[in-house]
DNA sequence: ATTGACCTTACCATCATGGTAAGCTTTACC
DNA sequence: GGTAAAGCTTACCATGATGGTAAGGTCAAT
């Protein structure tokens, strides 16, 4: 018999917070677990090592959405790895997408922010920046 | 008499929807909007200019809070820029540290797929990835 | 047997926005 | 003046991912 963990040990060893391992098993990402007589969850190594593929892809900022398609197909022993590949250059897209939404933000408010005096006076181009854009 | 907007033109001309007006208003971002016998919203060209300045915030990835600062401090005439400036900066510390969070996972994810060969086979270098890590 | 640490579910909150439904108002036109 | 279409009103629910709390039950060690 393997010792079982309960879901504190499960956060703990994971990384991820029991509230969240509770929440994946509402929505299907996690399996149901087992339980004990009193009702307390328990999870074997196979499962916590799943939580470490979850933890894992979520750091890489994968939604739960996307590390779900990511589990099942790390689960299927029949994938094929063109899938995974797919899966990770659409959200490498994605994550191109934000960056250069951010750096156009940081871009321009640079720029009204090195105009600014930053003193007593109301006058604050940044201000203007506000509300003198016309698009 | 200038000539008063509905909620539906005030959408139009700051680039605001509809719904988010009402939501503004709700939160107290946006003040209560005089209102036709019949109940209907109407905005004067002032009110039109504050929904210009929070669209032109949000354009620069201000969080509602941060806007309703900022708008604060643009209908204060006695403001000191350096209140503004102090903002942005603010601003500008949270979009270097997401755009860090972001390069990160690009990184580490471009890594993990550079090695993957997209093929029929399951052996796949992002899922080793995923399942490897400790820490 | 008691106690303290841990677990359970159910509910509400966040952030910012979108969608829908049922119903009332305004406007434009004949 | 009447009708119809377009536009407005509020109220409710949804998203995505997580956190918090409360009221209560269970487990393990003393």
């Amino acid at each position: 018999m393997t010792k079982l963990a309960t879901i504190g040990e499960a956060a703990t060893i994971s990384g991820l917070s029991a509230k969240m391992i509770r929440h994946y098993e509402t929505i299907g990402l996690l399996a149901k677990a087992n339980r004990t007589d009193g009702g307390y969850r328990l999870y074997n190594p196979q499962q916590l090592k799943v939580m470490g593929v979850i933890k894992q892809a979520k750091k890489l900022g994968f939604s739960l959405n996307q590390t779900h398609s990511l589990v099942d197909l790390w689960q299927n022993p029949k994938r094929a790895s063109r899938e995974v590949k797919q899966l990770a250059e659409q959200h490498l897209v994605e994550i191109n997408e934000k960056i250069n939404e951010l750096e156009q933000m940081k871009q321009a408010l640079q720029t009204l922010s090195n105009n600014c005096n930053a003193d007593d006076n109301a006058s604050c181009s940044i201000l203007d920046g506000l509300a003198n854009n016309q698009n």
